[in-house]
Formats: structure tokens, C-alpha cells, sequence
DNA sequence: CTGAAAGCGCTTACAG
DNA sequence: CTGAAAGCGCTTACAG
């Protein structure tokens, strides 16, 4: 394997003059720096990574860290993080932690990290109080999505007000009895975003002075399948909700499913609202709260790139970090529409 | 950050024996091991990986290569495959192509490959007989999945047979006009899946005694949209199709929404057939060709494993290269059934 | 079983 | 603008 010597012999150079023309520093002419870079191009020469971070250059690394990578909304913004970061030369370590704790517990809370990347991206996990003191002596740069950590920038919509939003439009349709498909029974402390979605559906149903009813609130895991089973519950009800409203749009797919197959008519018996714009969404006909999520990804990688540029420049005091708010807007389609009169008797009853 | 120094001075050793311990080789008293062991702990030591690497050891990294993390399918064979990696210590830099030959390039035909990991896993794409060349003689090990390559092992399934499968299906149903939607127009050579479907989708139609028509092979590029266009291409065909068969269910998932749009009933007027068995799969009632994927994923990490491990233990001729061919099998749901009566006086007029 | 020393392949002050 | 030399933090023969 060609290493910086062979070029260096080859154009008669130092290891020095080599090393600095190759990667454009100041202080090469640029005839010399044309030489060598022809004659590395010829010799098929790449720098060893290993011996680059260890001379103590950067590691042009970042990791990823997302608790699944086949959830639509973890895989897209994955894929505009890393197409960013790879223009500018980054590569990526994917953490896929699969909801386990051992696996996170290495990757948040190890001297890993620290030693291997330059900076971290964090999608969808809310770092707790320990791995936020952890991280922020020991890691490089930390840059999240979807959740905050003290002193790091962060890119998200308004979950609560997202919730709300589509809520709203059910309420305005005159639903009165509203099921819930959420995250889990118990949501970690660690996941805001499921935590605020049910604040937001819990508020506005007392804001429009209808009743909280905790069989009304059920459990998808963010899954097609936990949505098809908790929508299952839900139109198993003695009084059966005549809407659902989800936390995302996978769990929405699976709610319908499950009212299909029951032989409910969307939206006459049933009206279902979701959270996220799938690519799905708009081909099924479902109503939901669209967030852009490619750029989430793009956002956060280039917030990344900047603290880690300037903890390259400058390791003085950093700037206050940034909070990013996107906007996601209702996106009406045929899965929602009015109570019809059998059902508002229901709903009545309800209020 | 503590060195394996601090840790050598901590239990007045020398850096050899603590290296030695930590890494638990042989040649170590147990008690002294126990010691060193402890110390790390409390000091809170991890190897540096450059260092590591540099001094000849491994990576303890392998690249995954795969054209898009946003399919289903390639989102679920990195979780598989990754978490089987993890599980061994490995940890994986992900290498999303996003259909760009540039990075293509960049990634598959650089050096940088080659001095950064253990080994490569490659999804989906068939390298040129350049790149083959490349590979073999500058990069560590390499794994495939769905795709081959001289020297690799490979897991897939036989492509061209689900498509008979699947076809066969609709053919024994008494569909005669069945039309296609597969990868693109112009299948690149390193493409083997989508163009190994599309000869199962033609050989059964000969095999039938059915006509070829090229005005019935459209193309979905294996997303939804994708699958929606295509669609509407055969539905508004003067001689209108009654059976689609997609090469992948995300396709034919697009293929249900465009017949839906037209008011279309499926099956009655419309048979819609896939391959894969997406999560959504059941919950829309998709008749679909299913392989394991997951499955592939973990399979192609274990070969990758294997073949790490005996490069590293003796590098001498290596065995065989294994092919795992995994079975595909038809799950029929809802979205296929019989010619009706109507339907098969086109059908008729196409044999 | 343990240690001293060389070396992995770069980068970076420091000189000139 | 260029070079000699130290050093990054480990691992690995080689001795003992």
C-alpha cells in the first residue's frame, strides 16, 4: 500500500512538503503542490486515517445515533444527515440502538465516541441528565434532532402544537369521542416527542371541554402493526371512538387497517388523522400534519458541521446554540370527515 | 483522556502487559489481568482506535455499501446486518450511494475503503468488473446481498424465479394481459435484481404462450410514487391489463393507489401482485412474493465475520466462496383473484 | 509471565 | 517555501 513516503520519494520531497501540499495548507508553491498532488494521484496514494487522527488531525468522522434506522422517518432523515456530510467529505458510523439499553449505554456513555468521531448526531433520543454531563466533557460536538440537550443545537417541529393541529381539525369536524394511538404505555423520559404529542392531544381535548378518557389512550410503538393492534382496542370499545388520531403516520396506516378490516367505512364510520406526511400518505389518502424530514437531517448535519469547525478554529467560548423550530402544516386528504348523524348521537352522549 | 500509560503507571506494569491483558491474550497471569482489568475500569480507559489501527491491529469497523437507506428492503437488511456486526464488536460506517455515481466511485474505487475497514458489505449493487478487479486486489473482504461478486460470498433469493412465481400466480388465475412494473427503463449492468425479475416477469409470459408487449413493461424504480406512475400508464391503456405484477411491493403499493384513483376494484377489475412482503404488505392485503429480509441482512454479516476472522488468522487460500440462496414464497391476500367474467373477453382477444 | 524498544504512517511545531 | 525530527498511542516481535 502506498504510504506518504513513496510520494515523497517519488517527488523528491520531504514528508512534510507532501503532507501539506495534499491537503491545501497554506505555505506550499504551487508548482511543488501540483507535483505532488499529480504524482499521489498517479501512485493511487490515500492517507492512512488511522495515522492522520492519531498525528492528531481530525477524524472526518460523524456518528449517527438513532434508535431504528426502518422507521420512514429515522431512515429519511438519515439519508439527508449523511448525504450532507459526505459532501463535505465526512463519513458516517451508524448506531442503530434498537431500543436497547446495553447497546445505548455503550454508545452514548463509552469513551468510544469521544476517541472516534468528530462530532455526534442525535436523532429521536433525548439524551438523560447523566449522558448529557457525559457527553458534553468527554465528546466532540453533539447535534440532535427531534430532541434538546442542554448547550447543543437542535432541529424539530412543535410535537404539542403538531398534535393540536391535527386535533383541532377533528374537533372542527365535530368529533367528540377521539381515540389516541401513541408511543408507549410508559414513555421514557428519554423520548420527548411521544411525551408531547400526548400533551398536545390531551390539551385539546380539554380545550374544547371534551373528556379524557384513559381507555381512549392506546399504544402503537410508532409501528404499522402496534397501530393496527391499538386500533384494534380502540373500535372494540363499548362506545367506540368515531376518530383516531396518531403520533405518526406508520401507526395511522396500521389504525386503518384495522378498521378495514372490521368493515368500517374512512372516513363515514371513521375518521383517522396522523402525524408525519409519509411517502405513503398521500397515495392512501391520509390526513395528517407533515413535517419536513429530509431536512431535519440536512439542518442538524450542518449545524454539526459548524460547531465542529469552529471547535477546529477557535476552542473559545461557543455561540448560544441554536434551536431550530420547522413548521408542519395540516394536509387534509379522505381519511377525516365530518360525524355523521348515527355517530354524533354517540358523540353527544360523550361531551 | 487517560492512555493505556496512565493505566500501565496505575498498576506499575508495563504498556505491553496492559495491552496485552486488556485485549485478553493468552500470556497473562489471570491475577494480573484481573488488576489491569480493574484499573481500566476505574480510569475509565478505552484504546484509542487510530492508535490501535495504526499499530496493526484492525479496524473493528466494516463499511456497508447499499444505494438507498430509505427502501424498505435496504433499511432492513443494515439493521439486520448491523446488529449481528455490533453484537461482535463491530462497529459499521454506512455508505448510502443515493444513486450517485460519484460517490459510487469515490467510495467503491478509493483507497479510503480499504485503510478504514475490515470489511465491506454490499447491498444491491453488482460491481462493474473494474470495480471487481479493484476490490479484490485493495479491499478487505467482501459480503453480498443480492448481488454477486467473483471470490464473495452472497445471500439472496433466486430474482427471476419469484417473479415466476408471482406471475404464475396471475397466470394460473386466467390473467392474460399482465402487465409490468419494474426497476427503469435502461437496467445498469450492476443492477442484477431488477433485471433478473424482469426475465422471470417475460419468460413466463412465453412459457404461457402469452404475448410480449412492450407497451406493458413500465418502470417504478422501486418506490411508491414511482409505482403510482407506472400504474396509471397501464390503466389508461386502450387494452387495459387485468393483473399487474410489481418487482417490488412498494411499487405495487403505488400501483393500488393509481387504480384506486380510477376507481378501480381490486381484485374484481384489477389483480395487483408484489414481491418482498413489506410490513404493509398484510395490512393492505397484498398478494406478494415474500423473502426473508431481515434474515439476508444477518446472514451476509455472518459470512462477512467468517471471512474477516480467517483473513486474520491465516491467509492462506480461502474456501470456496458460499452462495446462499434463500427461499421466496407466495402469500396470497386479497389483492389477486380470478379473471371475472367481463374482464376475460379482453383477456381472451390478447392469447 | 513480563518488559524494553521499535514501529505503524502520518502531522506539526520549530528551524532555516 | 521546505525539511528534520519529535510525537500521536497503541501493538508486536524479541528477550528474558
Amino acid at each position: 500500500m502506498t504510504g506518504i513516503n513513496d510520494v515523497a520519494k517519488e517527488v523528491g520531497l520531504s514528508t512534510a512538503t507532501v503532507s501539506r501540499a495534499l491537503r491545501n495548507l497554506p505555505g506550499v508553491s504551487s508548482e511543488t503542490r501540483q507535483r505532488v498532488v499529480e504524482a499521489a494521484q498517479r501512485l493511487g496514494y490515500v492517507a492512512s486515517p488511522a495515522a492522520s487522527v492519531l498525528a492528531g488531525g481530525q477524524t472526518r468522522t460523524v456518528a449517527i445515533v438513532a434508535p431504528f434506522v426502518t422507521r420512514w422517518f429515522f431512515a429519511t432523515v438519515v439519508e439527508g444527515a449523511e448525504s450532507v456530510l459526505r459532501q463535505h467529505g465526512y463519513d458516517v458510523l451508524l448506531y442503530s440502538l434498537g431500543g436497547d439499553q446495553h447497546t445505548r449505554r455503550r454508545v452514548l456513555h463509552s469513551h468510544l465516541l469521544s476517541k472516534r468521531v468528530d462530532g455526534v448526531l442525535v436523532l429521536g433520543i433525548e439524551p438523560t441528565d447523566d449522558e448529557q454531563e457525559w457527553l458534553s466533557t468527554h465528546a466532540p460536538p453533539v447535534s440532535l434532532v427531534g430532541a434538546r440537550m442542554a448547550g447543543c443545537p437542535t432541529v424539530h417541529i412543535d410535537d404539542e402544537r403538531a398534535a393540536r393541529t391535527g386535533m383541532q381539525h377533528l374537533i372542527d369536524l365535530g368529533h367528540r369521542v377521539i381515540g389516541y394511538v401513541g408511543g408507549s404505555a410508559v414513555e421514557p423520559l428519554d423520548f420527548s416527542t411521544p411525551r408531547a404529542r400526548l400533551q398536545g392531544y390531551r390539551r385539546s381535548l380539554r380545550e374544547a371541554g371534551l373528556e379524557l378518557r384513559p381507555e381512549l389512550e392506546t399504544f402503537g410503538h410508532f409501528t404499522i402493526e402496534g397501530g393496527f393492534e391499538a386500533g384494534g382496542e380502540l373500535l372494540s370499545l363499548p362506545e367506540r371512538p368515531t376518530a383516531v388520531f396518531c403520533a405518526s403516520d406508520e401507526m395511522a396506516i396500521g389504525v386503518l387497517s384495522a378498521a378495514r378490516e372490521r368493515g368500517l367505512r374512512v372516513p363515514e364510520d371513521l375518521s383517522v388523522v396522523g402525524i408525519d406526511d409519509h411517502q405513503l400518505a398521500r397515495y392512501i389518502g391520509l390526513t395528517t400534519v407533515r413535517q419536513p424530514v429530509t431536512q431535519q437531517g440536512q439542518i442538524a448535519a450542518r449545524n454539526l458541521l459548524e460547531l465542529m469547525q469552529r471547535r477546529r478554529l477557535d476552542p473559545g467560548p461557543s455561540l448560544p446554540p441554536r434551536e431550530t423550530l420547522l413548521q408542519a402544516e395540516l394536509v387534509v386528504r379522505t381519511s377525516s370527515g365530518p360525524v355523521e348523524a348515527d355517530q354524533s348521537v354517540s358523540g353527544e352522549r360523550a361531551t
